[in-house]
DNA sequence: ATAGGGTTAG
């Protein structure tokens, strides 16, 4: 954590050269000025003083490491910590709590978390703290294990202990963890008289589903600002309640941005992007969320062409684009996989300085291996200054797309290796979906399947299995495979025998594929149906059963049925947005 | 001189 045993503060440039006007301050004038704004001239000076010798005590150290935390220069904020020692300031609780809010802006959470663990004697600050340093950046479950670390020690939890942890359980659908924190915070006597945290019980029980509690919680809330407001709003738009909605936004009164985007939100749901686009032209400050907003509900209902027409009008009424922005736009670029238009979309970020955004290079990578352009994806990934779980399955899901089953699993393999990172239930599907599509040995894939249930107790979905039913079915394990249909409980789900069909197929297993697809025409779904009818009919073509054949066709006539034209989805031309 | 912790939108 420590880097400089030097006794000067070097990590910042200071102005040997000028005319020290350093001399001309003292801990008096900086410390009011380092008070009102976070100015780098300012800390530039205090830094200098130090370096003069001149000892600051705890005040002018606090502020000194939330500016340079605000700013992001991890290095100095080192330094000071090595400084805060030196001096013996670490039993200094207020010391260390700004240390650790140094180490959180500037993305260090490992270091806050070990300054916290060296602290004698965290006080309630120290842990909450470090758990919404967990929660802010996406680890819910680690911020939550902490919060209920912190119920176990004997320092007592306050009405900040709640907003943070309440915060995680939104964020993780925890309804039944966040009714019980519910439940502490009115022995407590909290509920009553804390705003912020009525506000994150609102949210809670909106992001859960229960949109009655989320009412509930609300009226009888004695206090309400916008941010009360905005969340009963966004709880109604979350869980299909749009004229609900409209009824709390009619009353509220004083709408902010917020607001106004959580209703374009709600009209965008319900599909009616008229009344949403309305909103956005009528609203007072609209601003790059409130037109992200609609382009993201294009995305979401697959409408690529719609999105990427927008996209081009925000950039022309002058909108400022942002990283959300440029990913949603290039996840529909990506689905339409036309080249130029991304590699615009590439210039752009890179014109704006946002390239090296996560989500920016996350959709970057995912939009060039859709495109089928592999070793740009790989370019993009390994420049990344900073990469989540996000990223890594992103590219694992390039190598997975385009049959690369080595690509995929030397990286699954560095990931593993990563500290601080752990793969989750996407990672594993994009792995076992390359091992089941190509050449990669059964025990192989079976391991990995081993692997994502005992080793990171991840619970196997259906399409987990599908990969392994299919994986199976291609090397003639139709029996294995069924097996692993049954024991997983997914005999009903269509889409298990489905994907055992396809493996059929593909082995040209004529008699396996004949009971498979009793099975699912028994189980009788319409469009699983269509594809028994497809497979079977190319089966029964590849062993010349012509009779079976014409039968199946006429079946496929009979009930609409329409073979799909292979053909590659890849553009190259016509550049349509225009920048 | 003396400001370490919390919530809502894509």
């Amino acid at each position: 954590m420590l880097r400089s045993v030097s006794n000067k503060l070097t990590a910042f440039p200071t102005r040997s050269h000028v005319s020290s006007t350093a001399s001309s301050n003292s801990w008096t004038t900086i410390v009011p000025a380092l008070a009102r704004f976070d100015s780098i001239g300012v800390l530039r000076a205090a830094v200098e003083l130090i370096n003069d010798g001149e000892k600051p005590d705890a005040s002018p150290l606090v502020h000194l490491l939330r500016v340079s935390g605000n700013y992001g220069y991890v290095s100095l904020c080192q330094q000071l910590h090595g400084y805060v020692i030196k001096h013996g300031f670490v039993s200094d609780t207020r010391v260390s709590n700004s240390l650790m809010r140094s180490y959180k802006t500037s993305d260090s959470l490992e270091d806050a978390h070990k300054l916290f663990d060296e602290m004698p004697e965290p006080d309630v600050i120290s842990w909450n703290s470090l758990v919404s340093g967990y929660v802010q950046s996406g680890r819910f479950q680690e911020g939550l294990c902490l919060f209920l670390e912190l119920h176990r020690s004997d320092v007592f939890p306050n009405e900040f202990s709640f907003t943070a942890a309440l915060a995680a359980c939104s964020r993780l659908r925890f309804m039944r963890l966040g009714a019980c924190i519910h439940s502490k915070i009115v022995k407590l006597g909290i509920e009553k008289g804390n705003v912020v945290v009525g506000n994150c019980l609102i949210d809670m029980y909106g992001k859960c589903g229960c949109m009655d509690d989320a009412v509930l919680v609300f009226q009888h809330m004695e206090e309400k600002d916008t941010v009360s407001w905005n969340a009963i709003v966004a709880s109604c738009s979350r869980n299909d309640e749009l004229e609900l909605g409209l009824w709390f936004f009619h009353q509220m009164p004083n709408p902010d941005t917020v607001t106004y985007n959580e209703i374009i939100d709600a009209f965008v749901k319900s599909r009616d992007f008229n009344n949403a686009f309305e909103v956005l032209l009528d609203m007072p400050n609209p601003n790059s969320s409130s037109w992200n907003t609609i382009l993201t509900g294009y995305v979401n209902s697959e409408q690529s062409g719609e999105a990427t027409e927008f996209f081009t009008k925000m950039h022309s009424s002058g909108v400022r684009l942002d990283e959300y922005s440029l990913s949603v736009v290039l996840a529909s670029i990506a689905t339409l996989a036309v080249v130029p238009w991304g590699s615009l979309i590439h210039s752009c970020a890179l014109k704006l300085g946002l390239d090296s955004r996560v989500v920016v290079a996350s959709a970057l990578v995912d939009m060039y291996s859709k495109c089928g352009m592999l070793k740009d994806a790989e370019v993009i990934f390994w420049t990344m200054p900073r990469k989540n779980l996000i990223a890594w399955n992103a590219m694992i899901s390039a190598y997975a797309r385009n049959g690369d089953s080595t690509g995929a699993i030397k990286l699954f393999n560095r990931l593993k290796q990563e500290r601080f990172m752990k793969p989750d239930r996407f990672t594993f599907l994009n792995l076992l979906a390359v091992c089941s599509h190509c050449e990669v040995p059964m025990e192989v894939t079976l391991g990995y399947f081993e692997m994502m249930v005992n080793e990171y107790g991840i619970k196997p979905s259906v399409e987990h299995c599908c990969s392994l039913i299919r994986a199976m079915g291609k090397r003639g394990e139709v029996w294995q495979a069924k097996m692993v249909i049954q024991q997983f409980g997914f005999g009903y789900d269509g889409v298990t025998w489905r994907a055992l069909l396809g493996a059929c197929g593909v082995r040209k297993d004529l008699k396996a594929a004949k009971v498979v697809a009793a099975k699912m025409i028994e189980l009788g779904d319409a469009d699983e149906d269509e594809y028994v009818y497809i497979v079977m009919s190319n089966l029964y073509a590849y062993h010349e059963r012509w009779r079976e054949v014409s039968q199946i066709r006429k079946i496929m006539r009979d009930k609409g049925i329409k073979k799909e034209v292979g053909s590659s989805w890849i553009q190259g031309q016509n550049v349509a947005i225009q920048l």
